[in-house]
RNA sequence: GCGGGAGUGGUGUAACGGCAGCCACGCCAGACUUAGGAUCUGGUGCCUUCGGGCGUAGGGGUUCGACUCCCCUCUCCCGCACCA
């Protein structure tokens, strides 16, 4: 192998030794590696079988580790320096555990559906395509410029229609899936016709035809059971609905304050149908799987907090005519069935399906006016307040919606234990979609029931003891149970769970009601009505009995390709255009959306679905794709699943080894990528049960940014600090501290940095700031100081002056040899810890050491001097490269065993203790590294300042820890 | 409001319950220099009468000993938020 660097003949380095490690040096000696590692391959991780088989043998014997990030959404803007954060953590951690004996996968890829890429071809008249292609090629060149050790060969991009077949293929599996409650697991949906057709199961509730048997039902009939028992459905339901940004969001995707995650646009609840995956079926494994992750608990605590398990009761209620026969049944959930003496009123939601049924035909003589809102008869105002609920964006219900309003049906329910008639109400502080979309209120012990009792002039009975010195309103708190008999059963004076428990026993004896658990996490709305996305593998039947049913396109027909269409922008609408209906871009295609197949009928007419899939789609499973990005004939072979994702031993959840990403994914990514992937475990396509078995949230960096008098933003590079003012033209300018970003107008960008001083000087300094879950300032004056650790690192192998290796066979003195194995220590436990900067810190001490043991023109020992460039290696790759060929191996460093400290080196002869007088430091004596207590004591006393301090004073106690300090406790 | 996390020099940070501040930036001084935004060396928590004293957001507790464990308070960050 031959060195890369040449002698510096720039003129304006004029004075510089020749042979320094310069930024110029440094991105010489970069590039040429980085054209090395692509030619030979240095990176190339071998799978066991298949086409990526080659050079496994070589590490048949090594235990695998899979490492990854989340991969980057290729935007027009490029990276700036605070991106790279994680991709380097994995990159650092990826060739430690290479050198460590490991057979790493450490691979990326591109997530490039989806709306920004999008809007951007919107703007610019460019298919999207093309945008996004070019987006890429910049990024993966930004990538490489900083020597991350990706495999290429598996580089996907999820728009690949290599890939979206197989994104495609997943989606007719959920399809062809139902959930068996009894198994807790997903089957194919076959099966359940099966069960259903030999009458060994039942349909699940609500899905078959009021008061009709599966064995009656015509065929398109029991399609539409069938259907409603699928993973992936279509049903009409109230959905988030963005005017403004043309599409329908799921829950994931609304923010707290009612507008779009992307684009901020304000977000309406409206009745459409849509393309639904039942995630709500996976809510308890979900949630009880979260603590077999080795995730940070802040994380997993958010995914707990999403799904919202809440344990509680089902309680039904007859309305209409009281306990007359014929009458209806309202089912409410209360987390608080204890309370039951003290509900006074009901309330559904206002697109309850029973509101309809119940409305009464007229008011009562007597109605109270608060509750009618005036108007002549329950349906007008049940119509009015319907309407009014529906045309209020997300955003008005939380702001305004705190004013509890609401309308009166005009019927009464009973309350089964008090005999008590209940109003029944419709109000939109009762949600649809959770529990049942009812709620029994019980003013007394609930703030939103007292809110709305208060406007509304209803009874307040208190059934727990509030303290007493409550000064009113509903007492949550706990106490005992008060004004809760009657003679079938007494609550009053038990505690809430002895009250939970007897109630819950006489709602089931009583059939009024059961114990029930009930969750917040929703069905992931699945279809958006935009172009750039998968295509969904369904068509539906033009004409015939089963017109308008869904059908899944066959796999042989896979990928359904997105076509080419003369305009991909979504129709739009004004952002509060609440009325407005979305209109997939698709739907325009019209020699696309027709398709005459045969799918074993014959050939017919189809109609394909026009909405595309969300952006989550294709990163909901390209962690599997890495394994095996070729493959054209199953998602991944099931032998390299189970190599690089299977359980590690019994109980083990599998899964990527190291996964580094943003927090902000939380309850998006990561819980749909865990949902598909229980379904492809429950259906048999993958051994792990988790995707991701450890992940690590990156911090962020973030850097200053300068306002003018005026406020306004000013380039940052250009603010010039002086005597503790900062100056922007001569102007003083006020300094904030956010985001990087454009509008802040303070983007630094990697590719500056490495122009400036090399990509090793960059990925040291970013690692070096702090563990690598940290968030930090960016400063780039503080560059500076990695550079100089890699020059001084430069130094104790090669002399400036000369160009020669300064290597040579002397052997290391003792201090030496214990500065060089305790950094070997502390490395290693940086590098596994992700504390990087703890890894520097102790390669800067054993720099430091080496630089004054061994002054210029001197050997250093070639044993110390390698084992340096080893240490540093993964986190300054090129420079470490171009040493170790200096010093004269043949091979990448890249393979190259990581260094092992030798424990004789790690425990001293002596050691320095301290020696305290009452828990204070007083005197530091040395004493044998293996002195016992009473040794250590003997040696503190001997010192004359401690024989001071305990002249004259009565020693109580000694504390005396070998190796560590003595303490004189004085009485 | 509920839940979670964090408060250490001018800055980023470091410390198995055992010498608080490793390493670096910045700053100060010196060396080498025509020169220094290079490099090297030394110094740098605060106060001090130079003995020492005080210091890990504040207050209490456990302990021979607390940045570390427990309780209360304050501040900041993050998540959720009419979820019955």
């Amino acid at each position: 192998m031959s060195q890369t660097a040449s002698p510096s003949t720039d003129p304006s380095t004029d004075g510089v030794p020749p042979y320094r490690y310069t930024p110029a040096l440094a991105q010489q000696i970069e590039l040429a590696w980085q054209d090395r590692w692509d030619a030979e391959g240095t990176f190339h991780t071998p799978n066991p079988v298949g086409p990526l088989s080659g050079g496994f043998e070589r590490v048949a014997d090594r235990p695998k580790a899979f490492v990854m990030d989340m991969f980057p959404y290729p935007s027009g803007d490029g990276l700036h320096v605070g991106h790279p954060l994680g991709y380097l953590g994995t990159d650092v951690t990826s060739r430690f555990l290479r050198m460590d004996g490991r057979n790493v996968l450490h691979p990326m890829g591109y997530d490039a559906f989806g709306l920004p890429a999008e809007q951007y071809a919107v703007q610019t008249g460019q298919h999207p395509r093309v945008t996004t292609e070019s987006n890429i090629a910049a990024i993966s060149r930004q990538l490489r410029r900083l020597g991350v050790d990706h495999d290429t060969r598996r580089t996907f991009a999820t728009i690949d229609p290599g890939y979206y077949k197989w994104t495609q293929w997943i989606f007719r599996q959920v399809f062809e899936a139902w959930f068996d409650e009894t198994a807790g697991k997903a089957r194919p949906i076959d099966e359940l016709v099966s069960e259903l057709d030999a009458g060994t199961r039942e349909p699940a509730p609500g899905t078959l035809p009021e008061g009709r048997s599966w064995a009656e039902l015509d065929p398109v009939e029991r399609r539409r059971v069938v259907d409603a028992h699928r993973l992936a459905y279509l049903n009409e339901a109230p959905v988030n609905w963005a005017p403004g940004l043309g599409t329908v969001l799921s829950n994931e995707e609304v923010t707290a304050d009612g507008r779009s995650e992307r684009g901020n646009f304000p977000v309406f609840r409206r009745p459409l149908t849509q393309w639904k995956m039942r995630i709500t079926a996976y809510a308890e494994r979900l949630l009880t799987d979260l603590d077999r992750l080795d995730w940070p608990d802040s994380l997993k605590q958010m995914q707990r907090n999403w799904i919202g398990r809440s344990a509680g009761a089902r309680v039904r209620f007859g309305v209409g005519g009281g306990e007359a026969a014929g009458s209806q049944a309202v089912e409410v959930f209360t987390t608080r069935p204890d309370t039951l003496f003290g509900a006074t009123y009901l309330v559904l939601a206002p697109e309850h399906p029973l509101v309809e049924t119940l409305t009464a035909a007229q008011w009562p003589a007597d109605a109270d006016p608060r509750w009618t809102a005036g108007a002549a008869t329950p349906a007008e105002a049940v119509a009015a307040y319907q309407l009014q609920a529906s045309r209020r964006s997300e955003l008005e219900r939380q702001t305004e919606g705190r004013d509890k309003t609401g309308v009166w049906l005009g019927v009464s329910a009973v309350n089964p234990l008090t005999g008590r008639d209940l109003p029944v109400f419709i109000a939109d502080y009762v949600l649809t979609g959770y529990g049942t979309g009812a709620i029994m209120a019980v003013p007394g012990e609930d703030t939103r029931d007292w809110e709305f009792a208060q406007v509304f002039g209803l009874p307040v009975v208190r059934t727990v003891q509030p303290p007493a010195d409550f000064d009113g309103g509903a007492w949550t708190g706990t106490g005992p149970m008060i004004n809760s008999s009657n003679e079938q059963l007494s609550l009053d004076g038990l505690d809430k769970a002895a009250a939970i428990a007897t109630v819950t026993e006489w709602l089931v004896a009583s059939g009024h009601g059961e114990a029930t658990t009930t969750y917040k996490l929703r069905d992931w709305l699945f279809s958006r009505q935009r172009y750039w996305g998968e295509p969904f593998p369904i068509v539906y039947a033009v004409d015939g009995p089963d017109a308008g049913l869904p059908v899944a396109v066959p796999e042989a027909l896979l990928p359904v390709l997105l076509p080419d269409v003369d305009d991909y922008s979504p129709k739009t609408f004004a952002d509060d255009d609440a009325d407005s209906k979305p209109e997939p871009p698709l739907s325009r295609a019209t020699d696309w959306t027709t398709v005459t197949l045969d799918l074993g009928d014959g050939p017919r007419t189809y109609r394909r679905e026009t909405n595309t899939m969300p952006n989550w789609a294709g990163s909901c499973w390209y962690y599997l794709r890495y394994a095996d990005p070729t493959n054209d004939e199953v998602l991944v072979d099931p032998e390299l699943e189970r190599y690089w994702l299977g359980p590690q031993e019994p109980g083990d959840v599998g899964g990527v080894d190291l996964y580094v990403g943003g927090v902000e994914h939380a309850v998006l990514h990561l819980l749909y990528a865990r949902f598909w992937h229980k379904i492809l475990f429950d259906l048999g396509h993958v051994s792990s049960e988790e995707p991701f078995r450890r992940l690590v949230n990156q911090g962020y960096i973030s850097a200053f940014a300068y306002t003018d008098a005026r406020g306004f933003y000013v380039p940052a590079a250009e603010v010039v600090e002086s005597d503790g003012q900062f100056l922007y033209q001569g102007q003083p300018v006020d300094r904030e501290y956010g985001k990087i970003g454009k509008s802040l107008k303070n983007v630094i960008t990697p590719d500056e940095m490495v122009d400036a001083f090399g990509a090793d000087t960059f990925r040291v300094y970013e690692m070096s700031t702090g563990p690598l879950d940290q968030s930090r300032p960016w400063e780039t004056k503080a560059v500076v100081g990695s550079q100089r650790l890699l020059q001084r690192i430069w130094r104790v192998v090669v002399d400036e002056e000369t160009g020669a290796v300064r290597a040579g066979d002397v052997e290391p003195d003792a201090d030496t040899s214990r500065a060089l194995n305790r950094a070997i220590e502390a490395v290693r436990d940086g590098m596994t810890t992700l504390r990087f900067n703890i890894a520097i810190a102790r390669i800067t001490e054993l720099t430091n050491h080496l630089t004054s043991a061994s002054q210029p023109g001197t050997a250093v020992p070639r044993a110390v001097a390698e084992a340096l460039v080893l240490l540093v290696a993964p986190l300054a790759p090129h420079l470490a490269e171009e040493l170790w060929a200096r010093l004269g191996h043949p091979d990448s460093v890249a393979w190259a065993s990581f260094p092992v400290a030798d424990p004789q080196w790690l425990v001293d002869d002596t050691v320095e203790v301290a020696v305290q007088v009452n828990g204070k430091v007083r005197a530091q004596v040395e004493v044998p590294a293996d002195a016992d207590a009473a040794a250590l004591e003997a040696a503190a006393r001997a010192d004359d300042r401690i024989a001071g301090h305990l002249a004259g004073a009565t020693v109580r106690r000694v504390v005396a820890v070998p190796g560590r300090l003595v303490n004189f406790v004085l009485g």
